[in-house]
RNA sequence: GCCGCGUUGGUCAAGGGGUUAAGACGCCUCCCUUUCACGGAGGAAUCACGGGUUCGAAUCCCGUACGUGGUACCA
């Protein structure tokens, strides 16, 4: 029988959520749901000098608002509780010494400046590694060189120490990644990475290994940064739970910077202008809000979409996903092996074909709350349906709809005089007069009628219909934007319609 | 520096021995619209380089270059 699929994703609380984060969520999420797995948030807080103040609760928000729901976690609840590795503290010291016990490791006394020292000699000596290691453990002081005794007598005196991995030299590491196939490592620059730091918590890497074992991790998927410490984690499964325990690996492609090189950073969005966080984050320190994509007017499924295939693809030309179907087509071997760059514009794509795909039901109220912060007060949710439903095709982002659908519940305050001047004469301010009172006739007040009255006038008129149809928007609108015109008219009311056309023939210098 | 991973148009990418090397974003042109968009029709633009293997290489192998990650008592 194959083991039950259990993923998780483990972030750290010390910020905002980074598109990155999101993507290793959602192919976790996708890979559990598609196998009938569980989905795991852990809280990995063991750097306590890093914790940030709200940085939990923040990330769960945005998994919230991305539809992605853990079956476990922090929030949620769940058999292998506690979630949090603070709150876990105690566990992980008796592994650590289990592998002391069976000569994987050993206690390190070296200070920072000791460990200073070390590197500047190696560094004067032109040594190509700089890292703790086999070639110079027994330089150090650590219980490998130091006598039993007084090893203990360290420990008896309380001297501060960590625990390492004693990382045996001439060894070949391997494994196969789903998304690489296999990798290998050659154990001489491997390190001897802490494993127990001095205060007694874990580093991330015996806490992972820890974990994800005692929390029956199925796959353990992640960032590609992480791909050199892999031999370590995989020896600590060897020397602890036994290989056939560990869960399998895949390494994800990095999200980088859309200019210049490297991995995407909050900062390259503040310098391009884009978000990068899924969420608004509001840093505690310093009260710096930094945008995020929920904010700037993103749909969820529009961030979840482009963000499923930023470095995957089902093989056919489909780019438009919902949920349901990126859980019924996602498949980790079809990840890509290389890292991909963010592309704002072709983001912005994706919002627009869900704003144009999804029902307006479900983002009413998300334009109606933008709506009320720009100050329009006694909004009608059918008018403003209706509003949304003229204007979606011409909006990427839902902030966008106060550009574009401000003007059907405040009448224009200023009007593009320079475009109807050159064609502005008596004969059209007379038509415009006499519409206002033909306008007051129509019994059924819907665009066919309107364009019906209006056309019909301006024949009896002998007047250009373009052209009237262009001042009646700049009437209407105060630029030349927006829908089709008699569509404007009947959406706002015939009242108000009439009530612009005085105003504006009032408004007019020539 | 050392170690790992990668490399198809500007970007996302399909294709994994024989293809006119898909498609999408963006860009350009035209059509539609006397608005701005949407939409429609076209267009420019790609297999990093060098060696092999092969009748045949974008595809397989080896180098090189470039990119990227790691090299913390951070994750």
């Amino acid at each position: 029988m194959t083991k039950k699929v259990r993923v998780r994703f483990a972030p750290s609380p010390t910020g905002g959520l980074h598109l990155g984060g999101v993507r290793t969520v959602l192919f976790n999420y996708l890979f559990a749901k598609k196998h009938n797995g569980d989905f795991i948030v852990r809280i990995e807080d063991t750097d306590q000098a890093r914790y940030v103040a709200g940085a939990e609760e923040y990330i769960f928000d945005c998994l919230e608002w991305c539809g992605l729901h853990p079956n476990e976690s922090v929030a949620h609840g769940g058999p292998y509780a506690p979630y949090r590795q603070s709150e876990r503290k105690d566990s992980y010291k008796k592994y650590a010494e289990q592998l002391i016990k069976d000569g994987h490791a050993y206690y390190a006394f070296d200070t920072t400046e000791e460990l200073e020292a070390m590197r500047e000699k190696l560094k004067a000596k032109g040594s190509n590694s700089l890292q703790y290691d086999h070639r110079i453990r027994m330089e150090m002081n650590n219980s490998l060189r130091l006598l039993p005794e007084e090893t203990q007598q360290l420990l008896d005196t309380n001297t501060p120490y960590v625990i390492r991995i004693k990382i045996n030299p001439n060894e070949s590491v391997s494994f196969t990644d789903m998304i690489r196939g296999d990798i290998n490592f050659d154990t001489n620059y491997v390190d001897d990475k802490v494993l127990l730091k001095a205060d007694g918590m874990p580093t991330y890497h015996l806490a992972v290994v820890v974990d994800d074992y005692l929390m029956k991790i199925s796959h353990a998927f992640r960032g590609e940064e992480w791909l050199p410490s892999a031999p370590v984690h995989i020896l600590l499964w060897k020397y602890l739970f036994g290989l056939h325990e560990m869960p399998q690996w895949a390494h994800l492609p990095l999200i980088l910077k859309p200019d210049g090189n490297g991995k995407l950073s909050k900062r390259d969005g503040d310098r391009l202008g884009f978000p990068v966080y899924a969420m608004d984050w509001k840093d505690p320190k310093t009260s710096e809000i930094t945008k995020g994509f929920k904010e700037l007017g993103f749909l969820p499924e529009a961030f979840i979409n482009l963000l499923a295939v930023l470095g995957w693809n089902d093989g056919s030309e489909q780019e438009i996903f919902t949920m349901e179907e990126l859980i019924d087509k996602f498949s980790i071997e079809r990840v890509h092996k290389g890292g991909a760059k963010f592309d704002f514009e072709k983001a912005k794509w994706f919002n627009h074909e869900w704003i144009k795909k999804l029902a307006v039901d479900s983002y009413m109220m998300t334009v109606k709350q933008l709506f009320v912060q720009k100050g329009v007060k006694n909004i009608d949710e059918g008018k403003l349906t209706k509003v949304i439903e003229l204007v979606k095709d011409r909006c990427t982002l839902l902030t966008d709809f106060w550009e574009q659908g401000h003007f059907f519940f405040t009448p224009p305050k200023t009007f593009d005089e320079a475009s109807i001047q050159p064609k502005w004469d008596e004969g059209k301010k007379e038509f415009f007069n006499v519409l206002m009172s033909k306008c007051a006739d129509v019994q059924i007040w819907d665009a066919v009628a309107i364009e019906n009255v209006f056309k019909t006038l301006a024949t009896e008129k002998k007047l250009k219909i373009g052209e009237l149809q262009m001042i009646f928007r700049i009437i209407l609108v105060g630029t030349k934007m927006g829908p089709q015109v008699f569509a404007i008219a009947e959406t706002i009311g015939k009242q108000e319609t009439t009530d612009r056309i005085n105003n504006a023939l009032h408004h007019f210098y020539f």
